[in-house]
DNA sequence: ATTATTAATTGTCCAAAAAACACTTATTAT
DNA sequence: ATAATAAGTGTTTTTTGGACAATTAATAAT
């Protein structure tokens, strides 16, 4: 078959016989305070479980990729834009959702509340919930928050979720926080500090965070040129990884 | 509404004006002969593309979820069966299949050659390839097989990938083997036997495997009942998993 | 202005784990 | 009997992890 004929074929021809299935995107975004680590949910427009939290949810379109589709989605419904998602997991179950069959590809990412919370405004219906305190969710949607829990926990204990998730500027008492929500434990801080300074991937600022402390602490940046080469320099975070999942 | 209501709803109500899309999956296969790692391809039946190289691929079918989606798929083309394949990730990218769009599950499996190859007999066009001698392939199989890699080495370097997804009797030698395959590199005998004594998960069996050399090496055995309560006193098998990407 | 309060920052010592390193042993082929 | 091959094993040194408490900077209260 000569090149034209090759084209021509595609055009004219489609998969045959075969089941052609919704495909949604459902956005699990975590989000972290300075203190606490939270999920963002929405409620329910439709007629149906009108009133239930849900996580941010949509169909794929024609001619979108999962990255358009999911930022879109996410848009639409809360507001949020430019949040940098990583995919969670394909949920394939026939069942999953009782009106139609319907694929989701899961994606999360982890952001910096205080930093997005002007995007999320009262025209969209989006609440934050502590990571403590969800309700119960349409669907399959608690196991994809469970297993984003998981995954979130995975990736911290072995380089830094952190900054490839979270906000440009932060402190260490913030970082040990967020570590330590993630891991609902607790770090000593001496430890926690000394492991990341030997990581050489951090640049310390000029300026102070003043809102926690009377003292302040000093903003840290990650070195992203190194960090980009040198992402293993936060394997073994965590003490005792053993006792993560 | 009330519980018939909703019930009718349902299966009146479809969600409308939607795009419904093919879903494909890919199967990954690696595996290991003992000595050096390899990768199961199929050679394209249909016209188009005849003669290129391709992952197991297919399409979902209307009532099969991606368990059982796979093993038909991987058993359809190469004659495997039972073989256990965890999710690498769903491709979504508008284009990947020129015949028309296609989202793909990629499913990723690590098999004892030696074990499995009675399976693979000559009624199928599924080949073996060295990892290091990979021909072309169609789509983006490469970029599928390349995530592959990486998602082993990663897993490798944390825990014993090895356990989930190989042989129930191994030597040491042999796992050594692999892991040097999977990444592509040499470590010391002395301290990777140690590392891996220091577990406490392996139980030595009392007959050697007599292919590898004069002396024999001692078979192993996973202690399947503390692997699922310890499975992280596997982590940090690697040394300097800083090398690892 | 002094003092109290709060949270950030920093260093030492000890224990455990990792890495570097080489010889002995079991078996088979000659 | 000897040579060849790969398996198996121990010690020392270096690095890393973890327990532990005093000092410092800034603000608030008196």
């Amino acid at each position: 078959m000569d090149n034209y004929n090759f084209y021509y074929f595609q055009v004219m021809v489609k998969y045959h016989n075969q089941t052609r299935i919704l495909v949604a995107i459902d956005c699990i975004i975590f989000g972290f305070d300075g203190a606490e680590l939270k999920l963002l949910l929405v409620q329910r427009g439709l007629e149906y479980e009108r009133g239930k939290w849900s996580l941010m949810g949509g169909f794929i379109q024609n001619k979108e990729d999962f990255e358009k589709g999911s930022s879109r989605i996410l848009k639409e419904l809360t507001g949020l834009d430019g949040v940098y998602m990583e995919q969670l997991l394909a949920f394939g179950q026939t069942n999953r959702d009782p009106i139609e069959r319907t694929v989701s590809v899961a994606y999360f990412a982890l952001i910096d509340i205080n930093q997005y919370q002007k995007q999320i405004n009262s025209n969209y219906h989006a609440e934050w919930f502590p990571i403590k305190q969800i309700p119960k969710l349409i669907f399959d949607h608690e196991e994809m928050v469970e297993l984003a829990k998981q995954k979130l926990r995975y990736k911290a204990a072995f380089h830094p979720i952190i900054f490839e998730l979270l906000p440009d500027k932060f402190t260490l008492p913030q970082l040990q926080s967020l570590y330590e929500s993630v891991f609902d434990s607790s770090f000593d801080k001496r430890n926690f500090s000394r492991k990341l300074q030997s990581t050489k991937l951090l640049i310390k600022q000029k300026d102070k965070e003043k809102q926690g402390s009377k003292k302040g602490a000093y903003y840290y940046k990650l070195d992203k040129k190194r960090y980009d080469t040198n992402f293993h320099a936060f394997f073994n975070l965590i003490p005792n990884p053993g006792n993560i999942k």
